[in-house]
DNA sequence: GACGCGTGGCA
DNA sequence: TTGCCAAGCGT
């Protein structure tokens, strides 16, 4: 082995106490907030999460506040911030906690993996910093790191690599602190040991880094490419009536956006014009249910908006109705559901909304 | 075991 | 512009 195990044990320490930030949920003990931590930082950088973090603990300060709200404010709390399930499960895992559970939080690997929403690497960063359980994280930074530190090619998202990188992990795991140790690791895959043009030079491993002595740190790790985009064609029908009044659906079926609300959505296989938006049987059913005036194209030049796996290119449409909106919502009322970026942008950009 | 799930930053 | 990446998980 390229590394001895107390050797980077006690060198990756020491970096983490000279270089670690000062994050907010580094100063607390409490188990429900290192919990929201990990879930907010689900493939979620730092940046982005942390006013998330800030949001949470102040509308929800104890787990059962989070049990005990409804889910519409859980998930307007985590617009923007995506993978909405994430939010839906840590609901569903609070209210576990705090009926099933009597409100105590599990402090064994097995009752941690149990919650919704929490998995592998969850479960051992949790267990590891609130009760020094000995479990090894293993997330992005450390595949990285251990990848170029001992010159291991095994694709990161194959069985195998799992298996292999989750072993060399847990045999590396310094027990006397696991959590703090299981961060320190993370930190300095996160700060130092980067992606793109990392400082190898003044790495504190050069003098042992196997990707390092033969050249190969920026092809590690390896990982099998996947998934190809899906391009898919949006026409989001904005109904407006004289009461200022418009019209939200909320997206019940599997795929993105679960739960979320929207304007009623007409999904086409091309762009349209408006001729062949009339024609569409999903435009129909919305035309039968309202006396609508003529369609008026909002944006010429469609908005693309990319997910990870899939392209939206969407056409917003304006209808005014001459009737009165059944079960309508008022526009002031707009900023309380919660919606997907991708809505929010255009409620900021259209007039009447703003 | 492969795939679907958001958004934003970066080279 | 494009692709990759980010403290992964559920199905």
């Amino acid at each position: 082995m390229a590394v001895q195990k107390e050797l980077f044990s006690s060198r990756i320490m020491s970096w983490y106490t000279s270089n670690k930030r000062d994050l907010p949920w580094r100063n607390t003990n409490d188990p429900f907030k290192i919990w929201l931590s990990e879930i907010i930082l689900q493939q979620t950088r730092v940046d982005q999460g942390m006013p998330y973090y800030y949001k949470f603990i102040e509308a929800f300060p104890t787990i059962k506040d989070l049990a005990s709200a409804p889910q519409e404010q859980v998930l307007k709390l985590w617009q923007g911030l995506g993978y909405y399930s994430r939010a839906r499960n840590l609901h569903i895992a609070a209210q576990f906690i705090a009926t099933e559970l009597d409100g105590e939080f599990p402090i064994t690997y097995k009752d941690l993996l149990a919650l919704k929403g929490v998995g592998d690497y969850t479960a051992s960063a949790v267990g590891s910093i609130c009760y020094n359980l000995p479990t090894a994280v293993v997330d992005g930074n450390v595949y990285r790191v251990l990848s170029r530190l001992f010159g291991i090619a095994t694709p990161i998202n194959t069985t195998e690599g799992i298996k292999e990188f989750k072993k060399l992990a847990q045999h590396l795991l310094f027990k006397k602190d696991t959590g703090t140790y299981n961060q320190a690791v993370m930190e300095f895959g996160a700060r130092f040991c980067t992606p793109a043009n990392p400082d190898c030079d003044h790495c504190i491993f050069n003098d042992s880094c196997v990707a390092y002595k033969t050249e190969r740190v920026s092809e590690l790790p390896v990982k099998l490419k996947k998934t190809k985009v899906r391009k898919r064609y949006f026409n989001y029908i904005v109904l407006l009536d004289s009461e200022l009044q418009t019209k939200l659906h909320q997206r019940t079926e599997k795929g993105i956006w679960q739960q979320l609300y929207q304007f009623p959505l007409v999904e086409t296989n091309k762009i349209v014009t408006s001729v062949e938006l009339m024609k569409d049987d999903c435009f129909k059913k919305i035309e039968s249910e309202y006396k609508l005036e003529e369609l008026i194209l909002f944006n010429e030049v469609p908005v693309i908006h990319k997910l990870s796996h899939q392209h939206l290119i969407t056409h917003f449409w304006i209808v005014s109705v001459k009737s009165t909106i059944e079960n309508g919502i008022k526009i002031s009322a707009l900023p309380d559901y919660a919606v997907p970026v991708l809505i929010e942008n255009f409620i900021s950009k259209f007039p009447p909304f703003k």
